[in-house]
DNA sequence: GATTGATACTTGACACGTCAATCATAATCA
DNA sequence: TGATTATGATTGACGTGTCAAGTATCAATC
């Protein structure tokens, strides 16, 4: 039965098999996730002629903010926000274009230190301008003010 | 050119490789597929311990909301805005849990339409109030005028 | 009614994302 | 010091997203 939520009688609950929030939430829910997709193909279509995908772009930016220090996997792998093990095998990918150098640390032998090295930020250069551009279309029909509350906004979505 | 936006003379943009959306653009385009990762972080953390993949459950509760009439492939697929060959495989390991049933449709046989079966319709039932919650949940911060607003603008983004 | 072109789907190949298990190295502390 | 635990990274396995090719069926047309 599971009826205890629903504070007063509540018809919407009777009839609607208790899903107080079904409607604005989900909506809302359902706007973020089609969004990014929709974003995330558009990034996709100017980068992956390249030669690279999303992903490996990201990690390319993540070492180029960092150069000319290297970085160990794990800090790669929190800034994107992904498990470890995909890390990896994203760098062996990046590795064997070229586009990055990967070696053992001196000091902790547990470590695996990568640098991005030229022809990475050859790349990086090369796509900075359409990159930009892309960004600002997707928000393009946005007021300053709009994107500003867009982003606080979802800012406390992420918190939540 | 497309200059027209960027108020003043903009330093930034002279001064910063002439890209003058790198900024709040940028900002906003990362915040939308940073806070994507996050909700479906928290709906698959409600899902996955049911036995389904997020993408598995879309699928289920497009096939609910036809039920009882079964869709083609590809009608599921455009619901879910994903590619075909995906759907297909998607379908496998529904069809092998139990949850969904496929034929070959009889009027055009190049379709295979797609059944939810009960045990499908069953599990819905169950996940229902849960994933309600999370989507009441992740935007629970913010009051109706303001998720109006973030559903209004982000369709925007998608549009533009 | 046989050929040609579209449509609906399937298969193969590769890039992720993610979990569980494993290996090497460090750090701890008994 | 030697055993134990923690940390950093890798590997294996499975689900999914996506492109390119392939197969079966339908529709059109000659």
């Amino acid at each position: 039965m599971s009826t205890s939520r629903n504070p007063s009688g509540t018809l919407q609950a009777e009839i609607k098999q208790g899903r107080p929030f079904r409607g604005p939430a989900e909506e809302a829910t359902i706007a973020i996730l089609r969004t990014a997709d929709v974003v995330r193909r558009r990034l996709s279509g100017v980068i992956e002629p390249k030669g690279i995908t999303l992903q490996q772009y990201n990690v390319l930016r993540i070492l180029r903010g960092s150069h000319p220090e290297p970085l160990p996997t794990l800090e790669i792998g929190e800034r994107l926000i992904e498990q470890t093990p995909g890390i990896t095998r994203l760098l062996d990918r990046l590795e064997s274009k070229g586009f990055v150098r990967r070696e053992r640390s001196e000091e902790d032998r547990r470590l695996v230190l990568t640098h991005i090295e030229k022809p990475g930020l050859a790349l990086l250069a090369d796509l900075d301008e359409a990159v930009d551009r892309a960004d600002g279309e997707a928000v393009g029909t946005l007021d300053a003010h709009e994107i500003a509350q867009l982003t606080a906004i979802l800012e406390r979505v992420r918190r939540a």
